[in-house]
DNA sequence: AAGTGGTCTAGACCACTAT
DNA sequence: TAGTGGTCTAGACCACTTT
């Protein structure tokens, strides 16, 4: 039922505004109660609509907290415009910091494999990736990641071992000297870092790492609001 | 039915797995399909599963590319720790640059509205706004965003006139002298930038405008895979 | 042919808001 | 009390994949 959306983008229902009621709906579109729910539920989660027990439907005003991007477009930015090698810089087992045992939970001073990786893209360096991981002799974990050579394999990353879960940070940062000359960048050039922590099954972080992106070759971007999906006059 | 999240979040249906048919589910649950579908449906926008058609549900191992922010955190931030003032920097009508006439789709010379804010919390400045309008007397746009003063009223934006769509795009940017200046930062210091063209009903933009944060200040997180929902053993 | 997900119907009932 | 959104049932039928 693209009919509303495009009714809201084209203002027939203004923001403020009123819906029909589900059961006008129904009688408009001769079609079941449940599917008119659906409908209604789809623009309710696009952020088009807010709904109100005992009250109607109404289709909301812009606003910019419903904007919601994703990570997607960036692992395509890295992807896109030639193959992309994985090149592993560093491979080694060291004591966890006091920092990374306290990420980490485990004792200051325990054994860590520290990874640091390059991704070029037609040789040139495009995302500079450090990580550190729990070392576990019991699981082959590491040398798992260790041949991940694919770009593929990075992102699905921990994937290997089944990991179910992560937590994710995005903040603008300038590049230090060592990750600026490696990614071939003035020092104190601005770059994304998305940090993350992988968790295992038993909820316990397994790996904390950063992803530190050139920001003139990435960026996020969305689309908020009505529109862009349609302003034909098709159905939902 | 979170009792499904939970079991992939357990571990008891591991990544790369089959769920069980939606039959099955329908059978032990005691509910009907369309119950079920449902369900289903909520654990595949979460992107915990995919489904094929004639094969079955699966679940989807960990993918970065799922991870999705959302804007609303950093709007809650400029929120939270104090009252925000919007002060009003400058409010001028000028002729469009090459540049501001192409995004706008105007033509070059022609009358826009340039407006500059700083947002403060208790004293401190955290973000600096810039903006370019199509300057239109047959509305009453100019008039209604003047007097925002308000951080809702900001965010919410150009919603006084009811527009329905934008696109947004988010960048890691260095602070510019002026900007670096208004946000007592030392100039170069890396900065969110996110950028906005705010669309009319009729699809055409109305407004440009760049909002600069602090990157000490701000951040995007989120989480992705499983659990954070339900470690218990409930429903859904 | 059998089994899978995907969509839909035509109601029933509940929770809430307005009057 | 009447009207609203919200949830659910118990099937039917379709599209697709596997054997």
């Amino acid at each position: 039922m693209n009919t509303l959306t495009s009714r809201i983008a084209r203002g027939v229902y203004r923001p403020g505004g009123q819906l029909p009621t589900e059961r006008q709906l129904r009688d408009e579109f001769s079609v079941s109660p449940m599917t008119v729910r659906r409908a209604v539920n789809i623009l309710i989660d696009r952020g088009l609509v807010t709904t109100t027990r005992g009250r109607g439907t109404f289709v909301r005003s812009l606003d910019l907290g419903e904007a919601v991007f994703r990570l997607q477009e960036v692992t395509d930015q890295w992807a896109s415009g030639g193959e992309v090698d994985v090149q592993l810089l560093e491979a080694s087992i060291i004591p966890a910091t006091a920092e990374v045992a306290a990420v980490l939970k485990i004792a200051a001073g325990a054994r860590t494999v520290y990874l640091r990786r390059l991704l070029l893209r037609e040789e040139v360096p495009i995302v500079y990736h450090r990580e550190h991981l729990i070392y576990d002799e019991t699981r082959p974990l590491v040398e798992a990641l260790l041949q991940v050579t694919s770009l593929e394999g990075l992102l699905r990353g921990t994937e290997s071992a089944g990991l179910p879960s992560g937590d994710l940070t995005i903040q603008a940062t300038a590049l230090g000297s060592r990750a600026a000359e490696l990614l071939r960048m003035p020092p104190g050039s601005p770059a994304f870092c998305l940090e993350h922590v992988f968790n295992d099954f038993d909820g316990k972080p397994v790996s904390w790492g950063w992803f530190l992106c050139r920001s003139d070759l990435f960026r996020l971007s969305t689309h908020v609001g009505a529109d862009r999906y349609a302003r034909g006059h098709e159905e939902a």
